[in-house]
DNA sequence: TATTGTTATACTCTATAACTATA
DNA sequence: TATAGTTATAGAGTATAACAATA
């Protein structure tokens, strides 16, 4: 590979190591990565539409309904529909989502912690401010 | 997300606006996503068996075929049984698929360069370091 | 008529199993 | 019988299109 290998290929094998260590924190929790994804997007802030849900996690309308059942039906997140406009769905965390969430992700800060763990504190910071700032999620 | 995103969901996010980004780079070459990363993998080193190939870059071997198949016809590898095992096919490139591979190497870095442009040199030395190190891909 | 959410369908990618040809 | 490569089949994940409810 000459010099390095290619950026993409680096980016795309380390995110494959990531979301296998993570897949077993998940399934301890009994949530799927989709369903962690939404949690964490209204722990951010609730969302007055499914559409924007979708659009803010970058996934389609139609790929996330199931999830949404299924944490709806734990009780872990609320989806009433608006009294304004009935054809809208009101979403938001319940106490027992923001409580899950809140267990997964530091489960999931720590498997994070053992891929970085080679690296100096230093390193470490700069790593992570340098993702923040080429993230385009990050809003 | 309190403090930063999760590190996965940033790594993901990169890598898909990164491989969308070369997408239409491959594609002004001729050359699929797979077939890239055989031919670079071809360039570092010739293999001797399929399935020596497709464990290097991470990929079944029944996946690859119809790729080899598309870059032999198009005379970018060579794919001869060994005469001391005929059931292996040596695999190697020739002088159009080098070619062909560096001329795509070069308009992906500069893609890599576009994504980068916000850093500073420091950083983007940093950045690319930090990333070989965690790796598992770089032999 | 336009929009939100839902369901149904099709398409892509990948993995598994069955087959051939060599050894 | 065991292995490299190939083909065929099935499964998961995703996107597209059609539909029902509401505005």
């Amino acid at each position: 590979m000459a010099d390095r290998p290619d950026l993409a290929a680096m980016m795309a094998r380390l995110t494959r190591v990531l979301m296998n260590a993570e897949r077993p924190v998940l399934e301890s929790h009994g949530v799927s990565m989709w369903g962690y994804v939404v949690l964490s997007a209204l722990a951010d802030e609730p969302m007055r539409t499914q559409a924007a849900l979708a659009r803010a996690i970058g996934a389609d309308k139609t790929r996330i309904i199931a999830d949404l059942d299924d944490l709806q039906e734990r009780g872990l997140i609320e989806r009433e529909p608006d009294p304004a406009d009935r054809r809208v769905r009101l979403l938001r965390l319940t106490a027992a989502g923001r409580k899950l969430h809140q267990a997964v992700r530091t489960a999931i800060r720590a498997e994070e912690e053992r891929l970085l763990a080679g690296l100096t504190s230093a390193q470490k910071q700069l790593f992570l401010r340098i993702l923040q700032d080429l993230d385009p999620g990050t809003r």
